[in-house]
DNA sequence: CATGCCCCCTGCACGC
DNA sequence: TGCGTGCAGGGGGCAT
């Protein structure tokens, strides 16, 4: 599920909690996600304290004191809810008492304050590293990582830039982490429409002969900004399975476009909206002003 | 190295 | 109601 603004809003929720927080008790509940959770996690995580949680493309990175970074995955359906402090009734259930409720809660994070923060992942395609915080640039998992969509240095030369490089379409190519960092399925197709450009068409496309970006180049650039700004001010798109921390929703899927749209009429020219596949996922985009 | 395909896993919508 | 099929927002690993 979850592309940059949906782990951006989950970065954003999770960080009034955890910022400053001392994780005071840790429970996992099985022996892996998608990769067997690291050696001694929940004793290497208890009495840490979080000095900062950022994001990087779609992982989100708690830099703890006693020198390690927990690095955390959501894959397709990883999502954390945040559990209110001890109300009235007194303090908050065991976790053992809990651990039959929701189903694929699979890490509890009880922190000193009382909170109790819980990550549930019915896919399991999510995962969990820990590594020494110097490490992380270097790890293999973000050594080849590309440039941030929404830093000052992507703009329409570094796109054309990157996309010059590759024989292959604008959709590939803009869905590859090595080139940039966070776009996925829903927000490449909703950039390429607002940018008026074919998921089709050859990424090199955006280089003209003389070697200089095309104009292509520019507005796209400008659309991949804008669609990310936007979705994040929505708390991202709820789908399946997308909840912001505290159980809402987020409303961006309300401003498709193209995204699920499939027959629907375009809101720009009136043409019908098509659905296809590239790469073994469904491509959506409008015929008529898409080219 | 670049590219595209398969697969990991569960849940859900759909048709029969 | 129940079952089979296809599909889902990611990305690692592999064949080509």
């Amino acid at each position: 599920m979850p592309e940059l603004p949906e782990v951006e809003t989950v970065r954003r929720g999770l960080e009034m909690v955890l910022l400053g927080a001392q994780l005071r008790s840790v429970h996992q509940r099985r022996p892996d996600l998608r990769f067997p959770f690291p050696e001694r996690f929940a004793e290497r995580l208890t009495g840490r304290t979080v000095e900062a949680l950022w994001r990087r493309a779609k992982y989100l990175i708690a830099d703890l004191d006693g020198a390690e970074s927990l690095v955390m995955h959501l894959g397709m359906s990883g999502s954390f809810r945040i559990e209110p402090t001890a109300g009235p009734q007194g303090p908050l259930p065991s976790v053992e008492a809990a651990a039959k409720n929701p189903a694929h809660d699979h890490v509890v994070f009880d922190l000193s304050s009382g909170t109790r923060i819980i990550y549930n992942d019915p896919r399991r395609f999510g995962f969990m590293l820990l590594i020494p915080p110097q490490a992380v640039a270097e790890h293999p998992l973000f050594r080849s990582v590309g440039i941030e969509p929404l830093s000052d240095e992507f703009d329409g030369a570094t796109l054309a830039k990157l996309c010059g490089a590759r024989r292959t379409s604008l959709k590939a190519a803009l869905l590859d982490q090595k080139l940039i960092a966070g776009l996925g399925n829903i927000y490449v197709c909703e950039a390429l429409h607002r940018a008026g450009l074919s998921p089709l068409r050859l990424s090199k496309t955006l280089v003209r002969k003389n070697g200089c970006p095309s104009a292509h180049a520019m507005r796209l650039a400008r659309a991949i900004r804008q669609v990310l700004e936007e979705a994040i001010a929505a708390g991202g798109s709820s789908l399946r399975d997308h909840r912001t921390t505290d159980g809402g929703l987020g409303y961006f899927q309300h401003n498709f476009r193209v995204y699920e749209r499939a027959n629907c009429s375009c809101a720009r020219c009136g043409a019908s909206i098509k659905r296809i596949a590239q790469l073994g996922r469904a491509t959506f985009y409008c015929g008529g002003c898409q080219r």
